[in-house]
DNA sequence: CTGTTAGCGCCTTCAA
DNA sequence: TTGAAGGCGCTAACAG
């Protein structure tokens, strides 16, 4: 194993040269660095990031933190946070590591990750303020006094309403999910959004009931626009109407939230929807924990946008209400 | 922060009999393992991973790699993955690294997990038995001449064939992909299963196509038992019928492959399926990996299991042919 | 059963 | 602009 030492002694240099080079000191002369650089290709050197971080007293670890064991079996869309992650941790020098309130291990790490996707995990946040390294939530809404990565909800149930006004829809339905924040502010957005502009019916009731509710209106009286929370309850949403006979988009046209790949465009037609920008959003979550400004609060709350498919159209003259 | 010598020093022993203690060694008398655990209780001492990596010469991380990048967008069932090999790593103190062939970075670990869903990943085979250190491949299959965690598609087949024959079906299709050596062992399962018990129609057509074919077949020679490679295709054509009025399970009985939560229970009906046991495979995958033997070939083949819900049902007279 | 010595590879501090 | 000395926290090897 090529160590600091040995590219030293072959160019008969001190290793402490090796090291300030490799860490990028500016005050070496130009031929040396070169000369040293070249060792360092040649030889397949490679620094060993536990002497470094034995000696500067860091981990070299990042931690997740999930509120649950069970976050993973409702997170497939995890894994596209992930990457962002995992790539940012990459290129700072830092590995992964995983805990869960459940079950605190893999607690030595330099900094963490609170993931709270969903719901709001004041224990995990409470849990995260006592610890002495720096922390950080990752989570699906916009809110809370804290560091934070978020989304802006209530800006994505606006561009579904948008896109729906300028498409000529007046009469609209939100299906949404009880008791949950996400849902709500994408409710609020939405609502906004459409103003005066048109007729909003909601219910937190469960996704398939609501649908089969609305399917028996007579279908002059029918909602011409259905926005739905999330993408699953879009295509819950989109198999009862399969089920009973009403066309999408012809008959309705039905927006959802998330983008959730594959599910948005493996079925026919493929879901005009809101998409959370996932990679991005872990990205920058591991950038901006590691940025170390402490003075004062970090937060970025990213803007959903609009992804147009096939489930949305023009209003037709025949579907809605008026 | 508290260190082996602090204790040692606190309790006027040395430090290596701290270091043996925390490490198991056998032979220190009892009295003196108590004092010492209770003191590294008292202070909270936490054992320094970058120390013990440095002087026992490795790494401390674990490399999952992929062939590509867009892995992570394919996978959503990564999740469940995930958690098995980051818990079985965290065990046995390791942190987690990522690597692709798109991007060869964080390849620093001392050992390999190539995760090789649904394509043979030639080139990550050969990648990883070029590197010295030891590397097992995590796949949806059962082959290969490597080390490997994997599926048994064919097995998976046969207890789809299994569970419709019992339920009293002669005429089958499969819904298969092509290209995709997952498909075509779980078709050949399938096959063998039904043996001459049945007829069986098959395609690797694109579902949806296929689907609408069937549906125009007269319904009194129509099959009336349907098995899907992946629990989304059979989900496309579960759309598909619902547009068509064809009732599942009632006319036709529904079997999916892989149990992808939540999709397989997201809609009427739940799917009947057949689970792979994801999260067991990824905690094996690390314990074999790290089991360090050498000698032999290490290969688990890991059996999947049927889940029944409500997409399947005994055939009913009307449907089916004969 | 317990201790002494040495050193893993690197960075910090101080000196030239 | 470069180097020498020291030590981070731990374990291996060898004593006793």
């Amino acid at each position: 194993m090529v160590s600091q030492r040995v590219i030293a002694k072959r160019l008969g240099i001190s290793q402490i040269t090796v090291s300030r080079i490799i860490n990028g000191y500016e005050h070496v002369t130009p031929e040396l660095r070169e000369k040293v650089l070249a060792e360092i290709e040649r030889t397949g050197y490679r620094l060993n990031e536990n002497a470094r971080n034995l000696i500067t007293g860091r981990t070299g670890k990042l931690c997740m933190l999930t509120p649950d064991l069970s976050f993973w079996q409702r997170s497939p869309f995890f894994t596209h946070i992930f990457q962002g992650i995992s790539e940012a941790a990459q290129l700072n020098h830092y590995s992964i590591t995983l805990s869960s309130l459940d079950n605190l291990s893999g607690l030595d790490a330099d900094a963490f990750i609170g993931l709270n996707f969903g719901n709001i995990g004041l224990k995990l946040i409470d849990l995260l303020n006592q610890m002495p390294q720096p922390s950080i939530i990752l989570q699906s809404h916009a809110g809370g006094d804290y560091d934070c990565i978020g989304l802006d909800n209530e800006y994505g149930g606006k561009l579904a309403a948008q896109h729906l006004l300028e498409l000529g829809h007046t009469s609209f339905l939100f299906l949404g999910k009880g008791e949950c924040r996400d849902s709500e502010d994408r409710y609020k957005g939405f609502a906004e959004g459409i103003g005066s502009n048109g007729k909003l019916e909601t219910s937190g009731a469960a996704t398939e009931q609501l649908a089969e509710m609305i399917m028996q209106m007579p279908s002059e009286k029918r909602v011409s626009a259905v926005f739905a929370w999330s993408d699953l309850s879009a295509l819950q949403f989109l198999h009862t109407c399969a089920k009973r006979g009403i066309a999408v988009p012809e008959d309705i046209s039905l927006v959802g939230f998330d983008d959730f790949q594959p599910l948005s465009t493996a079925f026919s037609p493929t879901l005009t929807t809101i998409r959370q920008p996932l990679y991005e959003m872990g990205k920058e979550t591991v950038r901006l924990l590691l940025s170390g400004k402490d003075e004062t609060r970090n937060r970025i709350i990213f803007k959903p946008e609009l992804v147009v498919r096939e489930s949305t159209t023009a209003k037709s003259s025949k579907s809605g209400n008026e």
